[in-house]
DNA sequence: TTTTTTGTTGATTGACGAGTCAATAAACTT
DNA sequence: AAGTTTATTGACTCGTCAATCAACAAAAAA
């Protein structure tokens, strides 16, 4: 049965299944027994390819963000004007992709995470890092003096509509999310606009 | 040694113990034993006491939950005006007893507990019910038909930043914490709405 | 005084889980 | 064909931890 080059393809549903987990379970108590057997190997072979549970968690971690990064430019390169990358940047934010249950959940667990090990918490500063450097390019045009301010709140307002959604006790399609981030931007800006200074 | 009426003490002690060692750890991943430890006690007496870890992390929650509601209440009882008591919800959201950083880390443990322990999910939406039903009181008269919007964006917010603060390096004053949140309500509601007492 | 209630802990149990190891097998190399 | 590398797993070790138990101590009640 072995073929060769397994080693890509295991990593890979290791990690989705890392992901499921931990997402379906809400915690990040979850043994490498039931990721493994989601991913339909054995726990020896998950530690094989991994080395360790902390590992595969930090693999996991970098996957959802790499999947988020890579839908934001993405969705950038197709936009052209700062209003119009900004809508961007929130659209892909909360994608079907990126919005779905069992990621917000994983979310959530690797801010937890992020609490303990400091790798985690690299990777996790480094997209906040991203994420307002990227905010603050479409805004400086459009908030002037107060795009710092402006970009802060839009970061956080993100962040705590995930935290709301890995709560809600059934998941909504995004539209909703979206509609207060973009609620709070017309607020801003239209007002920002004319008090800019 | 034993005197009487110890329950309440050594309860309150382990409640406390809780809070503070989940915080600092920043993970449910606390053994009673530390948190016995912490309180000064064995673990065979914060089992005698509190029956399971999960009983004692519930109580933790709702001594955090209902301290915020006490300092809420208390903030709501000296203010006059929708605009003065909004001020006063956000203020309270934001005091130093409630923005300590270990308090912080709990919290974001207790939205980890909450999706899984149907106890602490009722708990943490009951929080959130009483936090927009008052939200929504003062923004009414301030914001018309948005108000429904507006407390949720508000909501979100500030899980945001208690979400920003768990992750942040070094622990802030709570100062910068409050201007964000002032800052989406004065973009939301227009300037001057807000700069009550 | 005896009994009961309350407080308290060291020692133990029982389960579970991360990580290791030895062994097996199929493919590639020489 | 013999040897090497890659894939794969069942069984095992070792540690940890929640929860229980048996016992002891002191105050209150009888």
């Amino acid at each position: 049965m072995p073929k060769l080059g397994m080693e890509p393809i295991r990593k890979a549903a290791l990690v989705n299944a890392t992901i499921v987990e931990i997402g379906r379970s809400g915690s990040l108590d979850v043994t490498v027994g039931q990721i493994a057997r989601r991913a339909g190997m054995s726990t020896a072979l998950a530690h094989h390819y991994f080395g360790s549970k902390e590992a595969l968690f930090l693999a996991a971690m970098r996957h959802v963000l790499s999947l988020y990064g890579a839908e934001v430019r993405g969705a950038l390169g197709a936009s052209v004007g700062p209003a119009a990358r900004l809508n961007a940047i929130l659209r892909a934010s909360f994608s079907p992709a990126n919005f779905r249950a069992d990621v917000v959940g994983a979310w959530l667990n690797f801010y937890v995470l992020a609490q303990t090990v400091p790798d985690a918490r690299r990777l996790l500063t480094i997209y906040q890092r991203r994420l307002r450097s990227n905010l603050m390019d479409c805004l400086r045009p459009l908030a002037g003096r107060r795009a710092g301010a402006v970009a802060d709140g839009l970061g956080a307002l993100i962040d705590g509509v995930y935290l709301r959604e890995a709560l809600a006790p059934k998941p909504s399609d995004g539209v909703a999310a979206v509609q207060i981030v973009l609620a709070y931007l017309a607020a801003e800006l239209g007002q920002g606009a004319v008090h800019a200074g």
